[in-house]
DNA sequence: TACTCACAG
DNA sequence: GGCTGTGAGTA
């Protein structure tokens, strides 16, 4: 008899519920240190070559030819070359520079090298992480064209529910030489599915002895040699490893990447699957196998999504792990239920409540956390596919080395970076899913050594063709204006300089381009209007621009918007002014971007030039005449 | 909503 | 260890 109905077996065929089912396939897939594989492709090495992928002085992904010379993550690219003899191939991420909008390699060029003429400075440029994003997208479409059932869990991992892809094939599809006798049997099982002349709750006949022949693609964790098929939970992982594998190898074929893969019933086990043989792997944990495969390969508990940090090692402490903090050790310790193990960690943080251990874990958690143990140690914790929108946010952010960003233009040189990377990433998005994708908001955040500054903006307005990098930079330097007033304003405190600069976007609205994207827009301005909401997101935009018509620092009043505008420009021009005055000593620090911001901010107010003003501020001497002259005061 | 913490890769 | 991203929790 089979321990499985036909229930289970058609449960596999249902979107969401097929996860549930005792038949149910899943795997997790992962490139092997992916950032170094994508260099390595890139720059036309083989696998064979120790590539490294590096970010300033640090390697971010080793390549396993590079792991034969002992090297890890954690080597800096002195020590790296050092332990493989010169024969390490380090290859820098792409990078932006300072007041561009654009990323570029610059191979032959890092930090690894001795001559400082080929350095890349941190302090000048930002690491973009797009190619690998770009990648990642190629990678994703080849998985997507096997199936939908996938989820993207990183920017190198993935999930797949194969239980419908599984379920096909095997009522449907050739997985066995149709001439041998033996197809009789599979053939039943298909004309009863087909005739509907099953019941749901009996059981499935026994597995025909032609497909226990199946093979599986891949290494079955099988350590006492045990026949591997026997029931039709077999079956399908078989159909399943050959799936994975066919996804693989299309994988490595038309990109070049190799990957490790897990496939088992539950995505908590394909995850440890996945990462038990690499690189260029994949691993069938079969469901008879599972506790062996948990037990005797003594899985720390902090192995385990989600107990990596802090609650794993909580967790050890609160139930007195022995040692090795085995998994093994829940599940022997507590056989019936998850009951007892919610009263013990009750009782236990209880007793810790007063001592110095436990920080992340208290009783409100226990109960979740019981059962989550419960069925993790005996690898049945089942997770769905977990379906993730298009974007939450999208951050592009530089950690400030001392000189990186010390005055307004720096930082606006920065936005500009940041605007670029934002802009193209978007772009992407909506090729990828022929869709335009707006934020509605955008947050910037300054962080010095004594204090963080937020600035939000309200709605964006933005054209029907979607966001450009010039948006962006708008926003982003009204922002900054905007902090740098408040607390770098008429008294010249030590504000910068900045030790962090960040631009995220989020809130976004996603509009299809399939309608008339003017027919939209002209619906979706007229809600906006009339919602609550918008009038107060207008009133708030509008109070920015004329509630306060006055002038701080001047004591001035001023009648229209306009000319409140342009007096704020002319700040604006000031600090600008003297920021370049205070770089002009060590010209060097302005990038050519900068001298180009600065040009540009003199092309765009052309009718303002007035040749008195202009006289006077250089008479005023010392400052730099351009920037000002261009402003009223 | 603003902000911090925790976690992951 | 540097860089992105998400989700939970707090006030």
């Amino acid at each position: 008899m089979s321990q499985f109905t036909w229930k289970d077996l058609i449960q596999l065929n249902s979107n969401d519920k097929s996860y549930l089912s005792p038949l149910s396939c899943m795997a997790h897939v992962d490139v092997n240190a992916f950032f170094a594989q994508a260099e390595q492709i890139r720059c036309g090495y083989t696998r064979d070559d120790p590539v490294v992928c590096v970010q300033w002085n640090s390697i971010i992904a080793v390549s396993y030819a590079a792991r034969k010379y002992g090297i890890s993550r954690l080597d800096t690219i002195g020590s790296a070359m050092e332990k493989s003899g010169n024969k390490l191939i380090p290859i820098h991420t792409a990078v932006f520079k300072r007041g561009e909008d654009y990323w570029k390699y610059h191979d032959g060029c890092g930090s690894w090298n001795k001559d400082k003429t080929k350095r890349i400075p941190a302090n000048l440029y930002k690491v973009s992480l797009d190619p690998y994003r770009r990648e990642s997208r190629k990678i994703f479409r080849i998985f997507r064209k096997y199936s939908d059932r996938v989820e993207k869990a990183s920017v190198d991992e993935v999930f797949l529910d194969l239980g419908k892809l599984c379920f096909e094939r095997l009522l449907t599809e050739n997985i066995l030489s149709e001439g041998s006798d033996n197809f009789k049997g599979l053939k039943i099982l298909r004309e009863v599915f087909q005739q509907g002349e099953y019941n749901l709750e009996s059981t499935l006949p026994l597995v025909p002895e032609e497909l226990k022949l199946l093979n599986f693609v891949g290494d079955v964790y099988n350590p006492e040699n045990t026949p591997l098929i026997e029931d039709w939970d077999d079956v399908i992982f078989a159909i399943g490893s050959q799936i994975i594998g066919e996804i693989r190898k299309d994988i490595e074929d038309s990109l070049g990447f190799t990957t490790s893969a897990g496939i088992a019933r539950t995505k908590y086990v394909t995850k440890l699957g996945s990462n038990f043989k690499k690189p260029d792997a994949q691993t069938i944990i079969l469901n008879k196998f599972v506790q062996d495969f948990l037990d005797g390969e003594s899985f720390d508990i902090t192995s385990f999504w989600t107990f990596g940090g802090k609650i794993g090692n909580e967790i050890c402490t609160i139930l007195k792990t022995p040692e090795t903090h085995s998994i093994k050790f829940i599940r022997e310790n507590w056989p019936d239920g998850p009951q007892r193990l919610h009263n013990y960690l009750n009782e236990r943080i209880s007793e810790l409540s007063n001592s110095d251990e436990i920080h992340t874990l208290d009783s409100s958690k226990t109960e979740a956390l019981s059962r989550k143990l419960y069925d993790i140690s005996r690898g049945q914790f089942l997770l769905p596919l977990n379906k993730k929108p298009i974007v939450k946010s999208m951050m592009s952010n530089k950690n400030m080395r001392k000189d990186s960003c010390c005055n307004i233009i720096h930082a606006i040189s920065w936005i500009e970076v940041f605007s670029g990377e934002l802009t193209a990433r978007i772009k992407e998005l909506e090729q990828e899913y022929s869709k335009l994708i707006v934020p509605k908001t955008v947050v910037l955040l300054a962080t010095t050594l004594k204090k963080k500054v937020y600035r939000k903006s309200g709605h964006f307005v933005h054209s029907h063709n979607g966001i450009t990098s010039k948006d962006f930079i708008q926003v982003g330097t009204k922002l900054m204006q905007d902090i740098d007033n408040e607390y770098c304003g008429s008294s010249n405190s030590s504000f910068y300089p900045l030790l962090n600069l960040s631009m995220t976007i989020s809130n976004f609205e996603i509009f299809d381009t399939n309608k008339t994207i003017v027919d939209m827009f002209g619906n979706h301005a007229r809600i906006l209007t009339k919602t609550n909401n918008s009038i107060q997101e207008v009133n708030e935009d509008t109070q920015i621009e004329s509630n306060v018509l006055f002038c701080k620092s001047c004591n001035l009043n001023f009648e229209t918007n306009k000319g409140f505008q342009e007096h704020k420009d002319f700040h604006v021009a000031q600090k600008l002014s003297d920021a370049m005055n205070g770089i002009s000593e060590n010209s060097k620090n302005l990038t050519v971007g900068e001298r180009r911001l600065l040009l540009n901010k003199k092309r765009k107010y052309p009718d303002r030039i007035s040749p008195k003003f202009n006289k006077k501020s250089k008479e005023k001497g010392g400052s730099t005449p351009g920037i000002l002259s261009f402003f009223k005061k």
